[in-house]
DNA sequence: TATCTAGTTTAAAATCATTCTAAAGAGCCT
DNA sequence: AGGCTCTTTAGAATGATTTTAAACTAGATA
């Protein structure tokens, strides 16, 4: 299987109709590494690619993406959104001072006795953002 | 003690000159119930109130409040920008489908084995949100 | 393969929370 | 009261993201 139809084949299962651009994208994102990325970020890799891909499409794309389950968002501000390659349930640092984001391994973080879910509902994800500054601030 | 005064010498001690606004807005958020606002919300409680503070101000105090940790502010989404004002360590759970936060108490989180901060850093906040949804969606 | 249609992409305009600006106002020290 | 600095103000500016309406394409069908 050619990587593109590997790409498209991940699409489809998804539900997501298989386009030249969504394709370029997902072979960018979805090809196991873990990284974060963000809009301008991603639209950087697509030209460096020899690509060109709409502002608007690397926003919708990222955003059906995320809802697909093929990325995950990350919220540690307001300022611009982050896009996690890496959808396993894992946490994360974040240093405020350069805008810095680092997973937390795994079991690094172990919750003891959550809560339950308020009636008729349930807990869908679980987000733990660790903020850190350096020690002589 | 008269309220206005007992907000002034909140503000002073926050290191925040008590200004006739800043001193408004304690009074509406700093009475020690715990809720969560936004600066729409709170602009609106101003005019309820019977007063005006212009939209840069009303800004700007709730980021200084919250640097100046009479606040905190909690990241569940990109859209706007939430403020909670209890102060004390605990964590939420966010509904996105009413965008609705709220408080998990105290103790009903337990985080055990924390990671280590990476070399030369220190935590400073931990930050927990437990995303839930209606059974049936 | 030609055709059709719903779903997509595009560039550009629109949106909207938040920040910035420059001028007017207000704490607070002497 | 005088003066100096910090604040507030209304309005303009910013910037990420969404929307628009028209052009395009994936995939199904004949």
């Amino acid at each position: 299987m050619t990587p593109k139809a590997h790409f498209a084949e991940k699409l489809r299962l998804a539900g997501l109709r298989p386009t030249r651009q969504r394709v370029a994208i997902a072979a960018l994102l979805l090809d196991g590494r873990h990284r974060h990325v963000t809009a301008d970020s991603l639209t950087a890799e697509i030209t460096t690619a020899g690509l060109h891909v709409s502002g608007g499409t690397v926003y919708n794309t990222l955003n059906q993406f995320t809802e697909a389950g093929l990325l995950r968002r990350v919220m540690v501000h307001n300022d611009y959104s982050l896009f996690d390659t890496n959808t396993d349930h894992h946490h994360h640092f974040y240093e405020a001072e350069n805008d810095q984001l680092v997973d937390i391994p795994h079991d690094d973080v172990i919750l003891a006795q959550l809560p339950a879910a308020p009636d008729g509902h349930e807990i869908k994800v679980v987000d733990v953002v660790i903020h850190i500054q350096s020690k002589d601030s």
